[in-house]
DNA sequence: AATTCATATTCGCATACGATTATATATAGA
DNA sequence: TCTATATATAATCGTATGCGAATATGAATT
């Protein structure tokens, strides 16, 4: 993470109360990451993408494992959709997901590691 | 992250409907994992913790830096010390802020990487 | 075309969260 | 001790969010 965020606004802060370009594309990132961060801020949710992260799974798989409700499973998941965080592929009457993209699976894999691997260890 | 996690479950999901040891672990895992990312998940929150990554900062500069209410800082710091994701050092009658741990560092870093370090691409 | 299985959506309600305003505490200095 | 400054907490209120129950869609099978 470069030093280069606050030096640049710290200089625009002495030249007045304006918000800077810099600052402002922060903003406008801090905006999104917070949209993409409180789409995983979700136990089932968490759980679901964790699950997903292994492979590709339908609805009644993930309903299965987690013991939740159907409603529930496919609400999370449309939360997560929502937030293009997964994927959908049909199989006849079955839907199966998938991560989206390399980001979400670089976030999932530091959460698991920061509160998972430390059971290995215990 | 190791594909231990469902495969052990899924065999325990053969032998009836009880909770698996390996699934209420994963279960209670993803409760603090979510704790933890709903504290991250504010665009306030994101942009204090991001600054705080540099350095540590009082409470003054970050409202200034930031243009946001005096309360609004102190309680969205609040959370943040709820959460044990920052710790505090009083001089005089400042207080001074900075990240709690490396597990906050490791989330904030990935975040800053995915958000912002496309603005330096484009 | 009727039924079944898989999945999605809607509705009503309770609860959680954030912004604002006001007030409280704690430290420093006159 | 009185005042000013820095920070924290409380009260109120509007909005968002999740859950449960019910209903809807859509593909497959008969």
């Amino acid at each position: 993470m470069p030093a280069i965020v606050s030096a640049k606004i710290e200089n625009e802060l002495r030249d007045g109360p304006e918000v800077s370009p810099e600052l402002d594309a922060l903003m406008r990132n801090a905006r999104d990451a917070s949209d993409f961060l409180k789409a995983l801020s979700h136990e089932s949710r968490l759980l679901l993408l964790c699950l997903l992260a292994e492979r590709e799974r339908s609805v009644t798989e993930l309903e299965n494992i987690l013991s939740l409700r159907q409603a529930s499973v496919s609400q999370q998941l449309a939360r997560l959709r929502l937030e293009d965080l997964v994927t959908t592929r049909r199989d006849g009457k079955a839907i199966y997901y998938s991560l989206a993209n390399d980001d979400v699976r670089r976030v999932i894999s530091v959460i698991y590691d920061i509160f998972c691997e430390k059971d290995q260890k215990a």
